[in-house]
DNA sequence: CTGAAAGCGCTTACAG
DNA sequence: CTGAAAGCGCTTACAG
């Protein structure tokens, strides 16, 4: 029943919020001097002695300043929002990983959800800047003529696209997937192939158009044939249709590199039906990494990009914009990691 | 440069923020009024022409409360905050799309996070909740002496434990994993078997002790052998293991329902290893859907749980808190659904 | 029933 | 350099 927030009311349920004043009384300093110390505030000149006071009160009463009463004065918010095209998807678990990870260690927080219907995020991610709930915004479901594309360049909204790029944005932080398809070649290379093949990704996917010119450009200096590249679906089918068709033009491929996980599947039924054993007949390799590839027969080799970079460079790349920064496009040249597993082995 | 809202600066990137006071203008009514009504506050008897007039007026301006304003007044956020321990895992997937969808027409926002450092997740969350950013939090990955367990609870803040219970705690959502134990026996029973075995997850996870006591239950009362039961690891090894022990002491079992779809894949390969077909000799079915079930070879049967809707009853049950209203514990009764596919058929 | 005023916890021009 | 005061945008006792 007592009001007072001393003597504390251990059964009170929430303990009493300590703020501001509690810290400034406790170091006997002016709130505004708590403040501007505790902020870090840039050409203050107050004593070491003094500020030294200020931090130990604010860390013995375990001092937290109220989010809303900041986001109220200050502009910022220290809220990021991630959206993911699908959460199942191993390559957006590891750009989470990143994102959230580095966030927290700037002091920010990562929100992420799906983005299941694009007119709907539009909407909601619109929403929840008008609120005031977040700050910036990071794509990795950006779609050609995502209704989100024009409402963050509208609103002013600082964001960056991740992964999947938008033209002329110069918002985008995205992998040089080339470097996986030259890890891919290298590796099959090493292990005696010389006929290998690539089933690209079709349709508008800026990141799997990258992995094939990538594919296309290593080729050539490792002096392979360039040109042993097809479409497909990224879907099982897709692969499965692809390989064939690869297979019947070229039957001396021993060796094929899949855009997506899914499509490698299909090239792995496609060789089952054709009687060709997986590895020995054919090896397959995909730019795709998820721990379930362990589960396939045979256990499928991959390249795991880095995700996790990815996801640290967009969160500094937004916060670059939020504190006024201006901010370009980047690409990540980390190394992508082959995984080997039991789909690949050294041609007969 | 020029300072008044009105008369709008196109090109002064971000809008200017309309306020309540603009809608109040805009009605010809006090602050006050305004705030009641579009707060549809309890025992408010404005004539409905103001009402209107009112809502017309935040209508036409676009007028959205400023989170932080409203933060700082009353004590709730409007933000939950979603622990998953697994990201990939298309089970949680699932319940994340239920609780943002649910949040949505409750008007909350939910905050996911994969809790990979328990340690760190519980000094997360009670740093979010200090600074007064979320309300309520639910935990998916709860564990025994998990130290979110004692946070939540010493701090009073409002919670709930999804479908991995805490015991005594008073505040667990879960599903009746029974019924999937029903819904796969039924199945294999229609389909001809009389031999069903079950490899449980070893362990303590009480999700899939219900499972196996469900499992003991409707084996008896559908006058099947109720004793069929071995536990393994939740991996691969784990199910292998399990299921080669059954198999030697139990040669005429001809179906097999694994906990995870991870056993499931340990199985399918003991399968392989001591030649015996799967479906033919041995249908497999398991309690865990996945999108990826499709592309194990046989592809794989399995029931579906119904995680949606337990991601809707956990924000219920949060938000039931927030709001004081008591809270106690729920199990969910929807009905499991089989996907059929390639791993079952009828006994030989 | 409703309006004027105070207050939530911060930050930051504005004066010393 | 630093303190007193105003103000961010809301909600809600407190008086009419």
């Amino acid at each position: 029943m007592a009001q007072n927030s001393n003597g504390a009311g251990e059964r009170t349920g929430a303990p009493a919020r300590v703020r501001l004043v509690d810290v400034a009384k406790e170091a006997e300093v002016s709130k505004s001097l708590a403040s501007r110390v505790l902020n870090d505030h840039p050409g203050l000149r107050a004593r070491a002695e003094v500020r030294q006071r200020i931090h130990d009160a604010a860390e013995r009463l375990g001092y937290r300043p109220h989010a809303a009463a900041r986001g109220l004065t200050r502009a910022d918010t220290g809220v990021l929002s991630l959206l993911i095209p699908d959460l199942t998807n191993a390559f957006f678990a590891g750009v989470i990983r990143g994102a959230v990870q580095r966030a927290m260690e700037r002091d920010f927080t990562v929100f992420t959800s799906e983005d299941l219907v694009p007119r709907e995020t539009a909407k909601t991610v619109e929403r929840l800047v008008q609120t005031g709930r977040i700050n910036g915004v990071m794509v990795a479901s950006a779609q050609p003529r995502h209704p989100l594309v024009a409402t963050l360049r509208t609103r002013g909204i600082p964001h960056v696209f991740v992964n999947r790029g938008v033209r002329g944005s110069g918002h985008n932080v995205i992998l040089n997937e080339a470097l996986a398809s030259r890890a891919a070649l290298t590796y099959l290379t090493e292990l005696g192939h010389t006929r290998i093949a690539h089933v690209a990704g079709a349709g508008r996917l800026d990141s799997t158009r990258r992995l094939s010119a990538g594919f296309r450009k290593a080729a050539k200096e490792l002096g392979l044939d360039d040109d042993l590249i097809v479409e497909g679906s990224l879907s099982e089918d897709g692969g499965a249709h692809a390989a064939a068709s690869l297979l019947e033009q070229h039957p001396d491929v021993t060796a094929i590199f899949t855009a997506a996980l899914v499509q490698a599947v299909g090239v792995m039924r496609m060789a089952y039906q054709h009687d060709l054993d997986v590895p020995s007949d054919l090896s397959v390799i995909t730019a795709d990494e998820t721990p379930l590839a362990a589960f396939l027969s045979p256990a499928l080799t991959t390249v795991q990009m880095p995700t996790e970079g990815l996801g640290a460079a967009a969160v500094d790349a937004v916060i670059e914009q939020i504190l006024g920064g201006t901010s370009a496009s980047r690409v990540l040249d980390y190394a992508p990691k082959v995984i080997e597993r039991e789909s690949t082995t050294a041609p007969r």
